[in-house]
Parts: C-alpha cells; structure tokens; sequence
DNA sequence: AACTCCATTGCACACGTGTTCAATGTTGCA
DNA sequence: TGCAACATTGAACACGTGTGCAATGGAGTT
C-alpha cells in the first residue's frame, strides 16, 4: 500500500504521486525527481543520473527509475536544470512583421533548424520594424538565452555591450552594424544591386526608378545606391522613392507616383514583396505591358514570386544558407565573431525583357 | 576601495561585481540579486522586495537597490523567479508550416497579443503538418509553460490527459476534438461552405470542383462535404479532389487534373493558398476565363488574396478575432473549458461571375 | 586470504529567486 | 512618558535540479 508511506525529503506531501492524482484531480502540481525517487525505491540522485547522460548508474536502478518516471509522467524540469547548470538551450529571436513572407520564411527556417539542434526559440515580436527592440532583449536577457537573433531592427549600442559583458552570443540580420564586435550576416547587397543594374541595362532601360520603403534600413540604402551608381556609371537615368513600410501596398503606391512618367522603362524593387505591389499596380491599374514596356527586378526571391501571376526576375539569395549561417554563428565559441555574406544569383524569370 | 571587499553570501567569488566585469572580460556570468545586495549594503530580500511590486521597501532601500542594479546591469533570473513561484509566463506554440501566409499570420498576430500580456513565446516548429507533435509538447511541458497553442496538427489523447493532471491550458485552433476537456477554437466551417456554395450557385454554375489537400483536416472536411452536400442539394454536380500539401502547388495541380473536364464552370478551394494556385493554373496555363467562364472561391482571406492579381473572392476569417479568442481561451480559470466559434464573412471580390 | 581497483550510491551543497516569520525601529495616541 | 500599531528589515527556508565527495561493496590479482 501507498497511502501510509511514509514521506521523505519533502515539506508539503503531496501524496504518493499517480494515486494523488487520481484522488483529487485538483493537485495540478508537476511530478519532481523526489516523487520518482520515492516510488523507485533510490535516492534522488540516481534519479537524476538516469536522466543525465554519461552518468554512472546500474541497469537495475535505471530500469526502476525509467520505470516509475513513466508511471507518474515525470518530466525533467528545465527552468531547474539550466539554474543549475546555468546553461540554457534557449535562444531568443526578435522580428517584426512575421507574416510579411521575408520574415515569416526565415523564422520558419530558422526555428525548425533550431529544434533540430536541440535548441529552444523564445519568440519576441516586435510589432513595427521602428519599435525599439531594447525592452525585448532585456526580456531574453531574463531568461538567460544564451544567444539572441534579430531578424529585424537594430539593436542599441548600450545593449551590445550587455551581451558582450554576460557572454551572450548576438547575431544580426541584414544590418550592418558599425561595431566589429558583433556577429552579423549580410546578403551580397552590393553583387545583388550590380546584378539588377545590368539586367536592366540588357533589356535596354534608359530611364529606371528605384523602390525602397521609407524605413531606411542599411541593407535597402546599401542596395539602392549601389544600383544607382551603376546604372548611372552606364549613363543611365534614376529615379528614387522612398517612403512607407516595406509593404505589398508601398510597391502599389510607388507604382502609381513614379508611372505617371511616361519614359520609366524599368524598375528595381528593393524587396521582393514592394516588386509584387508595384508589378500589380503597373499592370492593372496602369496597364503597362511587362516585360514589354517595362522590366521590373526585384530582391529576396520570396516564394510568391514564382507564383505564376508574377513570375518575377529577381535576385535570390538562399534561405537555407542564410539560416545555415546562423546556426554556424551559434556554434562559434565566446569571442570569436563573424561576419557572414550570404551569395546571391540573378534568377531569371518574366518580367525583366529579354 | 572594493577590491578587498569581503566576499558575504558567494561560496564562490566572483569579484565585486562591475569592476570584476572591466578586470576580467571573460568572467561570463550574469549578475546576481546578492551582488547587488552587497553594492548596494542591504540584504538580498531587500532586492527581492524592490523587484516584486507591492512588497514593502522604504524609499531609501529601494533607490539604493535600484541604483546598484543599474550600475551592475541586473536582471531578474526569470527561471529562479518561476522555479520559486511556480507559475511561468511562457506559453507554448506549435506550429507547422510557419511561412505559409495563414500560419505566418496567427503566428504573428498571437506573439504580438501574448507579448502585450506580458507573456512569452516558446515556438516549436512542428516541421511537416503530418508529424507528431506529442514530442515537441514534451518540450513544453520541460519548460513548464502554463498553456500550449497548438496552430497545426493533432495532439493525442495521451498528451490531453496529461495536460489535464498538470493544469497545462491546452488550446486547439481548427482542430476538432473528439473530446469536450479541451480549448477548441474553431472558425464556422458550415456557415463558410454554405455561403461559398450559395455563391457558386448564384454565379450559376451547374458543375463544380472541390479542392482539398491530403492532409484531410478535420476543417477541411467539413468545408468540403458541407459545400458539396450544399452544391447537390440544388441539383449540382461536385468532383472532389484531395491530394498533395496545403500548398500553392496542389491547387496548381488540381487546376491540370479537373479542368480537362470543360464542363466545370466553378471551383471551391478550402484555402486561400490553393485558390491561388487553381487560379494562376487556370488563368496562365489552361487559359480560362475567371470569373467568365469560371468562378474560383477560397477560404480563410489571407493577404495575398486582396492582391490585384488574383482579387479573389474568399470567406474570410477575422484574425484579430481568432487571436483574441485564444488569448480569451488563456483566461480561463482552470477547468473552465470553451469551444469558440470564429465568425466568416464571404468577401466578395473578382473570381466569382456575377 | 589480503589487497587494490573500480563501479555504484547517497549525502550535501549550489544555482537565484520569492516569501514567511520574528525582530527591530518608528510613529501616533492617550 | 508609556503603549500599541505599524512599517521595515534580515535570516531562513523552499522551489527542483546537477554534481563533488566520501562511503560501500564486489571483482580481480597476488
């Protein structure tokens, strides 16, 4: 019999586990090393060594623990675990715009790698790309990750130097960050915009706009200018526009504002998801013909831009690496810092003239 | 001077604290509440109490505190502070297919509320929508988050019971459950399929297509079998089709296979992504006419179904009422169980005949 | 048989926090 | 001034786990 066990190294029985449960269903407390240990027969140390790998346990005491774990649905505490251990397998990752399809894809990638690596992802959603990201941070900070990932927005220097001075890892997406002491990875904006340049000097465009969202962020600065100067290098003409979020709907206004020119023959959107908004706005509300009478190149190579109403030409830069080289990032020991280049290639679609 | 300060309350010193940090960079561990305690020459309860709110500390104590916590850059151990109080702020999300536009969409709309309720987001990707999830919920229950939202996929009865024993919130979206112990979030599937079928009908279509994916979800069948009961009901003729993911492509592939049969005039997808895919195949491939000789309807109003390109006419569900329904869920006193019915409206845009 | 070596086990401590309890100082009132 | 009521403070314990250390016991060797 149970109930008259006698019950040792806890202050507040809780009863003999499973039957405790199925007496007063209301003990909605979680089954600990000690209920185990007591049902098993051991002490709490051999309960905590048969979870443990590596650790010096005999097969009989083993199977008892394995056996009553089991029975009472004991589960390791990991809040208890990394106190102790004061390593967590936590990683915070902060983004904004998650079901934009850049970010929504990357964090999709990102998570399912993180699991694999037996790593958990502690989501902060920062709301607007201009929110400051501090408070989210200080937020991960709390939870002791070991390792935080920006997906979008940049964060303060104050906030750098915290993650240097504790030791936690941070690893920043597509914004170069003037300090050295951070681990960064970079899309190949500068290959990327000559990429564009030249495609758009091939379907003989004179006079071509560039599309960037009014959030200036240095990926989209780096792009545009870079861009610009080729095309003007090859003595073409550019108009820029920047304003609004990097939304469908700022393409859509682009389109309508920079189309009333009649001599714009071609268009280079900074992302892929303005591309789409402006592709739209040209054709239908405009009633440009493209390719024929205007190329538009986009960036990111999201998944709608293969979708058959789009069939964009843009420059692609591989998800799988990028979120390979994150992972990579992670794996770096304390101190060492990268800097990481994803490669981009120029894919080759419909709406660029031949 | 502090450097020979004596050591009180750390078996193992780290040093005084801030100066510790500039002396030894490589001293890679957070500060603690006795380090401030002892900047500050008060007791570590004294630091414990400034941190909680409403615990008593006189206006002199508590500046003191908080002025050493800010010279030290201290953050509260939110897993000692959980490990002592037992009540975690995580909330534990499963999801599959996070880049696809409705996940992506729940996915960011319910970090962003649960963030605002001041709560946090464990996010386990479930990988493939036909996967096991009991695993990753495993997980959860490691990190003893009090609720679990699970977007996609089914969790087993053993995983319920479970979550019942330890008081865990389990909350299910689109999922039906065979058992009434649960938190079932549903959007009004019946309502949706008749409103798409009577539109179908009123374009005057006389023969039918319905899409599914393979995956039959609980949700799709029953859009599916209550649009086609609807459909013959007025004496119209259905042909179903059920393979492949929940993806842009299978609508493609849908689009090849029924519309060699010219005598289908309407189509109903049960979702949006699918839609898509029939319509651009349908448009770009078969080249029909939509809405002329065609009539395409979708499911769920994502984003990219407002877009010029595809216009599409949908039965659309509010996601701000979906998230709110699941923060409401979150409420709930424990055993307190609802099943929340999320209201559709069919949208009427460009795909289907007039 | 005596001894050494090694695997196994339990005790006790540490991780960083919240909170009870008793002690202390302080204020208000008669 | 004396007393009660009260605010503040620190010591001690609890939360659930990993692990160093010493003790135990068995197997193998001489």
């Amino acid at each position: 019999m149970h109930t008259g066990a006698l019950i040792i190294g806890r202050d507040r029985p809780r009863g003999s586990g499973i039957d405790d449960r199925k007496l007063n269903p209301m003990a909605k407390s979680f089954v600990t090393s000690i209920d185990v240990a007591e049902r098993a027969g051991v002490s709490r140390s051999a309960v905590s060594r048969t979870f443990t790998a590596g650790a010096s346990v005999s097969p009989d005491v083993r199977q008892r623990v394995l056996k009553a774990a089991q029975e009472l649905g004991y589960r390791v505490n990991r809040l208890a675990q990394t106190l102790n251990t004061s390593s967590s397998n936590l990683v915070g990752v902060v983004g904004a715009n998650l079901s934009s399809p850049f970010i929504a894809k990357q964090l999709d990638m990102l998570s399912l790698g993180l699991l694999r690596r037996g790593q958990q992802c502690l989501l902060l959603n920062a709301a607007d790309a201009r929110s400051d990201i501090a408070p989210l941070i200080e937020l991960i900070f709390e939870f002791r990750a070991r390792a935080i990932v920006v997906l979008s927005g940049e964060p303060p220097a104050s906030i750098v130097d915290e993650c240097l001075a504790n030791g936690v890892k941070l690893i920043v997406i597509n914004r170069l960050m003037t300090r050295p002491d951070t681990d960064v990875i970079l899309s190949d904006d500068i290959l990327g915009a000559r990429l564009a340049a030249e495609r758009l000097l091939a379907a003989r465009c004179r006079k071509v706009a560039v599309v960037c969202s009014g959030s200036l962020t240095p990926t989209q600065v780096r792009r545009a200018t870079t861009f610009s100067e080729a095309i003007r290098e090859h003595g073409g003409e550019v108009v820029r526009w920047s304003e609004g979020p990097t939304a469908y709907e700022t393409g859509v206004a682009a389109a309508h504002a920079l189309l009333a020119d009649e001599q714009i023959d071609g268009a280079f959107c900074v992302t892929d998801l303005m591309a789409i908004g402006f592709l739209d706005a040209a054709r239908h509300d405009l009633h440009r013909c493209v390719p024929d009478d205007l190329s538009v190149i986009g960036f990111d190579d999201i998944p709608q831009s293969a979708w058959k109403a789009y069939d964009l030409t843009t420059v692609g830069q591989s998800f799988s690496v990028l979120t390979d080289a994150v992972l990579a990032a992670l794996d770096h020991d304390d101190g060492e810092v990268s800097t990481q280049m994803v490669p981009v290639t120029l894919i080759e679609r419909g709406t660029a003239r031949k």
